[in-house]
DNA sequence: CGGCTGCTTGATCGCTCTCAAATGGGGTGG
DNA sequence: CCACCCCATTTGAGAGCGATCAAGCAGCCG
């Protein structure tokens, strides 16, 4: 069992864009340095103001990385999926956390502590260019849902938002494609900078016309096409 | 002239963080490799969609950096000042521009090629490591400015926006301090996710109450403190 | 089966966008 | 040096999107 797990997280990494270019003996050894961590849903693996000793690569379930504002808003900036990374702030010299990172389903990841991380980097240089890369990509995702944020009405943001949950975490069954982790209106209005209200109102007048099937923190896209030309803001 | 200007060039990449901790000779070692760049005011480095063909530190001057949607809306990134980073994307392998950059007064910038910035990564990692950095802090930033446009009234957004431009580019005259270069109503707009006319009838009221000074194209700030407490919400 | 938690729906309000038109400052060309 | 024109800005009026508040409903877990 413990052996079997290891070998799946063995998987993972094998194939996660910061490790690629790897051989063998590298991924061992960055395997054989790191921690592992196991929360259940509701569980943080951090908060937003804490030291940040570590930084995590997620092996298997889905974490939400939230943000808070002193007066109590709270937004989503990202649910991260298997092989991303997430808390990476010591791997760029930051002090703490500025977001809260919290599991949403059973999830496991492997964390590396600061000195490590910055020897790993050292030792091989090509993880450091991952990092860059990866960086630099989640910096265009951000800049782009910040300009649809500034720029797009509430129903195409709540379309885009789920268009890329479906890409990241689709799963199809019978019905359609459903989003295989619990989300609630709230996460989406968190995701989307709107209220639960608004969102529950464009996912009911959504399910009116067919395009999705839900439940209680549960979604299904029947119609993934004309989730598209929601998204795109093409009239129908 | 010719050599000044070189000298002046070589001061400020000396305190310019990405090549923070190099020594004199790998620090003429990247001028040499450097091409120079010279735009006048309206001119563009490069454009949203170009092939990404060198990354820009600035030396003088200010850039705007901007991003269109398919729509034709546009919105604002950052205006970048003298010893940042700008069209950064082929440090992270990148094909694309993914905005615009302009420049906002006379600016002249040094620029690398693709080749020659992996060259330089790989001979001196200190600079992907402050790269990194770097990278991470701008992460940090617009994250920060998602969430206040997720979660703020356009009032506090435009007010934290000036105080962000007093910090980087506030000069102190004796009315106050003015913003060091051109910036219209429009500007301001697209930096905050508004309209022209709402920043509009927001400066108008804050010229009453005597916290800015503003003509075409121009503001100062009289009461710095005031416009503080209104970016933090604070009751007067 | 009870209660908690998430969801729906109605009513209302107000911030902000939109469109229209006028104003004015500054630079340019004669 | 002056006049003109362009562009940034101001201001008004109106509409509407989406937030807010208040209730009631319903699935699900213990």
């Amino acid at each position: 069992m413990r052996v079997l797990e290891r070998n799946s997280e063995r998987q993972v990494l094998r194939v996660a864009p910061l490790f690629q270019g790897l051989n063998e003996e590298a991924l061992e050894n960055c395997i054989a340095l790191a921690l592992r961590v196991e929360k259940t849903p509701g569980e943080m693996f951090f908060q937003q103001g804490d030291q940040a000793r570590r930084f995590f690569l997620l092996c298997r379930g889905r974490v939400k990385v939230t943000q808070i504002t002193p007066e109590g808003h709270q937004v989503v900036a990202r649910y991260a999926g298997q092989g991303q990374m997430f808390g990476c702030v010591p791997m760029y010299g930051g002090k703490e956390y500025p977001a809260t990172a919290t599991a949403v389903t059973r999830s496991t990841a492997l964390a590396w502590d600061r000195p490590t991380t910055d020897r790993l980097m050292e030792q091989y240089p090509r993880v450091a260019i991952s990092a860059l890369q990866l960086l630099g990509d989640e910096l265009a995702e951000v800049r782009l849902r910040y300009q649809e944020l500034a720029t797009e009405r509430v129903e195409q943001r709540v379309a885009r938002a789920l268009v890329r949950l479906v890409r990241q975490a689709g799963k199809k069954v019978d019905a359609g494609v459903l989003i295989e982790f619990p989300l609630s209106r709230q996460d989406l209005a968190e995701l989307t900078g709107t209220t639960l209200y608004t969102v529950s109102r464009i996912l009911s007048s959504w399910e009116e016309q067919g395009v999705i099937q839900s439940g209680r923190r549960r979604i299904v896209i029947r119609t993934p096409h004309r989730l598209v030309s929601l998204a795109e803001d093409l009239l129908p």
